[in-house]
DNA sequence: TTGACTTAGTGTATTTTTCACATTATGCTT
DNA sequence: AAGCATAATGTGAAAAATACACTAAGTCAA
């Protein structure tokens, strides 16, 4: 069964940029093509948008397909429009970012026939498509984000020692901070829990985990916040 | 002629809120419809994306043609995908928003067919679709902006007094500011350029005139630059 | 021409935030 | 018990943000 407008229409996919944190760098995850275009090179999870789902739905779902990745923080990034962006016809794309952290979850890197596995952004392949220029995109805006909203704690695991969370922000902003400045500083805000718990099998003096407290930080007036560190 | 697709495609259209400033109001333009769905109610500027042009160049082309303002500074806002947001059929929109000022650009506010007119942001009419809810977003990514960057300036004329650009951000933030303050934070940051040049036909103390030096903006860092006065 | 009116333009003291910086504490390992 | 690795902590100096009130300049009208 075929479909017939009056006009031409573009095609519509979702592409999701998803960030995870290694010990020492920032990850996404890609997919090697098995089909052309550019087939056997490496892209961003994706595909198309079906006409009754929203595209956060399409999204969401193509992540599961492709990496069986779910449940995770996501967002629009930005519509990617170029003419000539897939060598086939007209496809508009909604890029998406996502957050997940690498131990809550169970990443199958390779759930689907397809090829999935994490890279470092500091050692990526070459993609296909335009896709390199929507990772930027994607890093660009995760680096602004974290300044000023608390999303950075979705790449942790809900128990965190202050160590992690300061190492995440000295990451992703590639810049080392102060321990002190920044614990004082962190603490200051109120949006975390000490729990009483601490760091189990570390080889020297354990830290104390700290969970961050959504609900909190809600309250509060979200205006302002600084998260420059 | 016709076109014939295996799977159905969403339409993909553009919508665009364009802000500008009044005296003591932001002002959005909106278009009154001359067709259903909606007809007679007022509507964001916007139209179809055509196969063969970009987003940016559909959303400038559908502003011209629908208010007559052009060459304005212009901003991808968000993609609103849900499924039923169009009565007729599954309708994507790409939302961006525009600056301009009132005095600079000859908008004609009724340059088409259709009805054009500049509604105060505080007393808005009902809006067709979801648009109420896609000009909450625009406000709210204007407001979110002006605090780091330099993007106010294109709501002003070229060259404007100080307390213009302090009411500016008075009427976007939506809160006072204290004068001495506000100029002592903006000439440090060193992006205006003084002029020798003051205000005419006004009904007292003529103030001096500024004018935004972009090029100086842009050899700054940027980064960590904070307007939020 | 003068006095009243309106907006422009300016400085300082206080508080808050940021930044730089080094030592002691704790628990594990051998 | 000594050595090692990381956790945890405070203070002083500098910079930035804030609160606040008067004088200057020009227009208008009597």
């Amino acid at each position: 069964m075929t479909h017939t407008y009056k006009y031409p229409r573009s095609a519509l996919t979702v592409d999701v940029v998803v960030f995870a944190l290694d010990e020492d760098d920032l990850q996404v995850m890609l997919i090697e093509r098995d089909i052309e275009p550019f087939a056997g090179q490496w892209a961003l999870p994706g595909g198309f948008v079906q006409v009754e789902e929203t595209l956060d739905e399409a999204a969401r779902r193509e992540l599961e397909e492709e990496t069986g990745v779910k449940n995770i923080y996501l967002e629009q990034l930005y519509t990617f429009g170029e003419t000539q962006r897939d060598p086939r016809e007209r496809v508009v794309t909604v890029a998406y970012y996502a957050l997940v952290n690498l131990e809550g979850h169970n990443i199958k890197a390779s759930s689907d026939a397809r090829n999935a596995a994490w890279f470092s952004i500091n050692d990526l392949p070459k993609l296909a498509f335009d896709h390199e220029h929507i990772l930027d995109t994607a890093l660009e805006r995760l680096r602004g984000k974290l300044r000023y909203q608390p999303i950075g704690f979705e790449l942790l695991p809900s128990k965190f020692p202050l160590r992690q969370l300061q190492n995440l922000y000295e990451t992703v902003l590639d810049r080392s901070l102060d321990k002190r400045n920044f614990r004082k500083k962190i603490l200051s805000m109120d949006i975390l829990i000490e729990l009483n718990e601490i760091e189990k099998d570390v080889a020297h003096r354990a830290a104390r985990l700290y969970r961050f407290d959504k609900k909190k930080y809600d309250r509060k007036t979200k205006k302002g916040f600084n998260f420059e560190l």
